[in-house]
DNA sequence: GCGGGTCTTTCCGCAGCATGGAAGTGTGTT
DNA sequence: AACACACTTCCATGCTGCGGAAAGACCCGC
């Protein structure tokens, strides 16, 4: 028995992969995979959208998503206005937040943030790696009307900007040494700078990044001073919350 | 042709309802009001959750858990970590802050809220009505080591409470008058007292429910005095902001 | 080491379900 | 009125999701 070890190795699946017309997925259950991109086709700014725009752009038939949509709702995925549309469902907070507790960042990183906020009175956020890029997890704003924009949820590039480099930082290129809190003026959003440091939990690993992001104006020698101590401090705070060995961060200041 | 119009009226659907076994509600996708299931195993402080808990939870086959799980990951909806298990995945937040967005409150309800906290100290929270109860939108933590507690997307009853009386407070059973805010003791829990008024939005309808929660305890004379000013008056501004009209409101002060 | 347990994964044939065309209803516009 | 558009219902078809079976992976305790 067990014939299949004798067997050659063979692909785990049906190597021919044919072109996909549609976003389907190779392994995917068909009828969620369309569910779940009628949920993606609500983009940021829009009201209410009718079945028809919501048809059109995530390329379903009406009939189809109409169907869909209705399972939707009956989950509170997305709700359907008395006045006509839909939008999107009080289910997606619980499970959002349901989501951001499960990491377990809440209790020391949202404190960690309004400190920030509170002495520099500069907007503070926090990130954590998704992959190969980087998820905005907290994000308190300035009160200032002048700010930069960033939302919870939204993903941004690694390796690039204050967050994006702070997040490689423990483990930088070969022959290079970087300093912290990383500083970077304008480097991924015109006229922003930032002001991060890598926060560490108890595994070792890197949990995630803070800092503050201000506009470039605002960016003196004073301001660079302040951010600079409250960011370090803070991002020592909180690893030493999670558990973390806050020397490596230190090393680095 | 139009036969059907001839035929006398009939249900629109089989009116035999078998009795249902599992909770797949008429005229749903099957396949989606099962993933969907899975979402809602996730229950709120557990970890992460192996194939064979959520397949028992939800009722499910493994194979077929395996299968939705597998579509869901591919949109980001759980990630399966490494070590084995399942947990809710960051897609969830990014549609989550989406749907709070798309009420248009943060601008306004957020910095309310702050104030509110910033002056008393206390946990500052705002529900909307959702139906015959009501959702916990946003809310700001106390920094007292002592304090109630409430989640963002979670459901309460309407009627009780502090915000669910304020919610129901502008349109009154006939004969009674509630006096703004309403003060809460120990009405929904034990031990805790709210304070609480009703915001309106452009329309003229009630928008949400804006208010403070602290433990009974320091709720004493001068507690009550600051917090009715202070909700009162934050009801007010979030209705002024919102384009509504605050007579209704003060009218009941 | 062996054997029994649980969890996970692949495979595959069948049935039932999701699919989308067609036609119906309704509302607003010319 | 006639049209255009958005939404909804109905239904036959065939594809797709289903779950049984069995193999693999890994953990125990003996």
């Amino acid at each position: 028995m067990r014939k299949s070890k004798d067997l050659p190795a063979r692909p785990r699946r049906a190597p021919e992969i044919m072109p996909e017309a549609l976003g389907t997925v190779e392994g995917n259950v068909r009828a969620v995979d369309r569910a779940l991109a009628l949920l993606d086709a609500f983009r940021e700014e829009d009201g209410p959208l009718p079945l028809a725009d919501l048809a059109r752009r995530s390329g379903l038939h009406l009939t189809t998503a109409l169907r869909l949509l209705g399972t939707l709702e009956s989950h509170g995925f997305v709700t359907r206005l008395p006045a006509g549309g839909y939008v999107l469902g009080a289910t997606l907070l619980l499970l959002g937040e349901r989501f951001r507790r499960s990491l377990r960042l809440d209790d020391h990183v949202r404190p960690a943030l309004e400190r920030l906020r509170g002495e520099s009175g500069e907007s503070a956020t926090f990130f954590v790696r998704d992959g190969d890029r980087r998820r905005c997890l907290f994000r308190l704003e300035s009160p200032h009307p002048v700010r930069d924009f960033a939302r919870v949820g939204e993903m941004q590039p690694l390796g690039i900007g204050g967050h994006g480099r702070a997040l490689l930082a423990l483990d930088p290129p070969p022959g290079e040494r970087p300093r912290l809190p990383i500083i970077s003026r304008g480097e991924r959003l015109q006229d922003v700078a930032a002001i991060a440091a890598p926060v560490l939990g108890a595994e070792g690993v890197v949990a995630g990044s803070i800092g503050l992001t201000l506009p470039l104006y605002r960016f003196d020698a004073a301001a660079e001073r302040l951010c600079t101590t409250l960011v370090m401090q803070e991002a020592l705070a909180v690893t030493a919350a999670l558990g973390g060995d806050p020397a490596p961060i230190a090393a680095l200041a």
